[in-house]
DNA sequence: CGGAATCCTTGCCGATACTG
DNA sequence: CAGTATCGGCAAGGATTCCG
């Protein structure tokens, strides 16, 4: 059973899950790192974060604009997820035709200087991981 | 064109690159942001790299016994990308029966603190998300 | 205008069997 | 022991069409 929890405790939770796991067996189940590493790092939802940051209130065909690769049903989704999650406000103008603009929360723009680290983290090493990478390739 | 740039650009490059496109026109091709953002964010390099520096050195059955549900294949596979990435090191001894043995390298371990600050983060705001999507959920 | 509904492709991940 | 090889499931993302 313990064995059982170790391993699902692993697997959801990542990174203070196993720290903390491995010092002492305390109780993690509210752990919420796995599940925030998805949402920062599926294709699109930093991006959003960050043009909301950027340019402050948008519509969602300025929005698809700027991001133009996005397709409609993905942006969509994504701005609901992020929605749900607190990180931006959506407000609905009742007017036909309709009005939707979404911006940032403080909790959302309060992710971006965590995200920073990472980003700042890349810039420094990418070169020496793209060198390593070449070097690894032709072995 | 300039818009087709700024497309991929986007695309690949997340958070600097917009940032930095959005203020003035540079060139900013080898922007990695994206790039690290999917080697942290699958589902066991992070993990992976988080053993290997609490405990040093480890053979390749012992990677598997402390991430006991990770297959053999996508345990093989994740060690080679970060290998290839230079964020890990493996030593081949060559005996019978075969020893390997994997290592954080310095780069590797630096990665750590920077993710530090995501999921320190996400520990101080997870109630509130978990409230919000609660709240979204029954309206 | 801002979506919803549908179908489809792709790529990660897992299970299993086999090997130097 | 430390892998490779093969098959297959499943969910994210994309293209297209339709709607209030």
């Amino acid at each position: 059973m313990c064995a059982a929890y170790l391993q699902v405790s692993i697997v959801y939770n990542q990174y203070i899950m196993i720290k903390e796991f491995l010092e002492k067996n305390e109780d993690l189940t509210a752990c919420p790192v796995r599940d925030i590493m998805d949402r920062v790092s599926d294709k699109w939802s930093l991006l959003i974060l960050v043009v909301l940051d950027e340019y402050g209130t948008l519509r969602f065909h300025q929005i698809s604009n700027l991001l133009s690769a996005i397709s409609q049903k993905v942006l969509t989704s994504t701005l609901k997820t992020l929605e749900a999650d607190g990180l931006i406000a959506r407000q609905v103008y009742p007017e036909v035709p309709p009005r939707v603009e979404y911006s940032i929360t403080a909790i959302g723009s309060s992710l971006i200087p965590a995200v920073k680290a990472l980003t700042d983290w890349a810039e420094v090493h990418m070169p020496a991981i793209k060198a390593s990478r070449a070097a690894f390739k032709k072995r």
